[in-house]
DNA sequence: GAAAAGTTGATAGTAATACTACTATTTTTG
DNA sequence: CAAAAATAGTAGTATTACTATCAACTTTTC
């Protein structure tokens, strides 16, 4: 990974935390453990008492960063979603094709996050498979027209967006590239986690991954 | 819908509850309220004594049928997706053409349910709601793989299965027929819940229907 | 260098959740 | 009508998801 993106803030809506985690020691030990904690247990099973007796803190110090650990998974995921969209956009930019763009895209945000890209002191790899796990939970809420008015995915739906206008520069006969962008996001998640443990649900294994499948889709699909 | 669906019984694995929900009065009524209940408050702030409450029950009579809220949502999408398995088997037996057998399976399986298809006790409306809102939420866990093992998402596999076949037999050569059936299953439930929440990430509303999107893939994708 | 402001830690407490256990009462059935 | 089964009622526990208060320590600022 490149040396500049490891020094980059990926700036989260500012009503998601009630104090800026990246502020401070402990904010950054909160979300570095956070994230190993609830990769280890699962969120539901993930709760703030566990996560202070972890990082040697108490349960009221991390109330001050967050209100609770939904927002605090939004928190997560945002920073996740910001850091593919900063992956797509360093990577897209100088090509001028749209149709190696476009595939470029999908290959940045369906393939699985590899070991060595360490942004300080978050384990992406990590992070990675809790969005394959829990991301649809911090959407799937009573509360989610509130939340998404507040912006609190803001920065997904604008990779979404990016796809989409990438689809459409590629065909821009294909009535549905907004869905299609939705569909290469949120399926790719649902990918990994149908290999990991319904095998049978999908062809996506060691040797053929969800990458392979998106790509298929996309050439196949749409007018190059 | 016809009178026969209307007396089937969906057969469920006899692991998920304790008892026969469908062999009592309270079994059924548990059900019918419960799916009421969670359509109305949400899974996540679903509990057994607010369905006790509305029911004029106890907390203890309800964790007679189910060991927990959990389980009970596993009841609930299983009885789903075998409702829409046999609607599915039931319509495209008697067809032919295995292009038609394929685009009947795919709007029986994407469309949104409508008013009238009445299920002894269970609102079928209702309860697409709920494997709309929360379907993801019974396998996104820690224990999915004992869970799965355990065949408690046995009817979903078959349904895939299903279309899976049905895939291949329009187009052998097609070399992701179980991940496509897996994304027009999954990303249909996802569709609805974007037309709803997210309209900006999909081209689905009022006028274009999830099925209409998929239908469209599905003839493009493949070679027919 | 003292006062003020901000951060964290420690402790305690509350309401709700997710159960379990036990007993009493009602209903069903043979 | 007696025995068995089903349901209701009550009580209790551990955990969760917080909130509140106060003390201790650190950093900033005048």
């Amino acid at each position: 990974m490149d040396a500049l993106l490891k020094n980059l803030k990926i700036s989260i809506n500012e009503s998601i935390y009630l104090k800026d985690p990246e502020s401070s020691d402990l904010g950054k030990r909160i979300v570095k453990y956070g994230i190993i904690l609830i990769n280890e247990l699962g969120f539901d099973n993930f709760t703030f008492k566990k996560l202070a007796a972890h990082i040697e803190s108490t349960e009221s110090s991390i109330y001050r960063y967050f209100e609770n650990k939904h927002k605090f998974l939004i928190y997560l995921t945002s920073w996740y979603w910001g850091w593919k969209e900063y992956q797509l956009v360093f990577a897209t930019n100088n090509l001028t094709d749209p149709v190696e763009k476009l595939l470029k895209a999908i290959e940045i945000v369906t393939r699985e996050v590899e070991e060595d890209q360490s942004f300080n002191h978050i384990n992406e790899v990590s992070l990675n498979k809790i969005v394959i796990n829990e991301y649809s939970k911090s959407y799937l809420t009573k509360e989610v027209d509130d939340e998404n008015k507040d912006g609190y995915f803001a920065i997904y739906k604008r990779l979404s967006n990016r796809i989409r206008k990438m689809i459409s520069d590629v065909d821009a006969s294909y009535p549905y590239p907004a869905s299609l962008a939705s569909t290469i996001l949120a399926d790719s998640l649902h990918h990994h986690f149908l290999k990991n443990h319904f095998s049978s649900l999908t062809e996506c294994d060691d040797q053929t991954s969800p990458s392979q499948y998106f790509e298929h889709l996309i050439l196949n699909l749409l007018n190059l």
